[in-house]
DNA sequence: CCAAAGTAGTTTGGTACCGAACGGATTGGG
DNA sequence: CCCAATCCGTTCGGTACCAAACTACTTTGG
């Protein structure tokens, strides 16, 4: 048990509150703030790249190009704060934007040449890092929260 | 799995990267982020609060009261960003700050009446959000969630 | 056709959040 | 003592992030 989760106990042990709901949620919200911090100083940094930039750029590393529309969705932002991440990263000459001949409205978004070197070089890097944050866990505690947690994101979408 | 998880699969089954890990940390972000803002618009969003502004309320709630330094840690925040926030939850009139007589440069918060008042209201609601979040887990899959996730943050912080 | 309704991305205003620089308070070596 | 190093919280400059208002474009119904 963690420190804190040892004090809650001891404080709240009594309330009819669900504890094990409790815990599971806390420590998904302990473990994003930590590893995200954690990653933007040992992997990011060097490269000038926000968490949510990163983000990004991976996911057009996967999907080679993408509306914004669905990009927002994949990065869980907004659409207000894609619109200002995706000014950020063309500044850095890292995505180009460029609107769709078929409906003006919309606009697609792709890697330049920089940003497929940027990524293709840091992905291992981040993937690495991902493996030391996972570390004393077997391949299958790794699934079994794999799939903990996705039925946890789709409790968290349903109710959108 | 998920559309996201299954797309990366087939884009990138071919390198050698460790799926294992990814697919799981990809995950803890992927649920805190929407839990996140789950609970700010169903939960958090009536009495005004943002997610940090509620940990901080959740955390006094636990301990009573408490010196910022351990506070920021607590809540997983930079010193400067809890400035911040202190300021704003002692606008809304939820805590008070107070200087430590043994040494002037110290600073120890507590909630105020109403903060105990907002606390004692909002957290069970909020535990039953937790419960919603974790909706389809048994209990002991709760247990093992939080498990799990206790490992990967003791990593995280290990390494800071 | 064309106006009204709908859709897509951007702008705006505000909070959250970080790291680094700052300034007052404490402590320790000479 | 004393002042230099250290320790704390705050301030500062900048990005990230959201919701709501806005603008430009497209679709639809009469």
């Amino acid at each position: 048990m963690l420190d804190a989760e040892r004090d809650v106990q001891a404080r709240l042990g009594d309330r009819p509150l669900d504890f094990a709901s409790l815990d599971a949620i806390s420590n998904v919200y302990r473990a994003a703030g930590t590893i995200r911090r954690q990653a933007e100083r040992e992997v990011l940094g060097e490269y000038g790249l926000s968490f949510g930039g990163f983000t990004i750029l991976w996911v057009l590393w996967v999907w080679d190009e993408m509306e914004t529309a669905r990009l927002a969705e994949e990065c869980s932002l907004a659409k207000g704060t894609l619109t200002g991440m995706l000014t950020t990263l063309e500044k850095q000459q890292l995505v180009t934007r460029q609107k769709l001949d078929s409906d003006k409205r919309r606009v697609m978004v792709s890697l330049t040449a920089e940003g497929l070197r940027v990524i293709d070089e840091l992905f291992p890097k981040f993937n690495s890092f991902e493996g030391d944050m996972t570390a004393g866990l077997s391949v299958e505690e790794k699934r079994e929260l794999a799939r903990l947690l996705r039925k946890v994101i789709i409790n968290a979408r349903g109710d959108g």
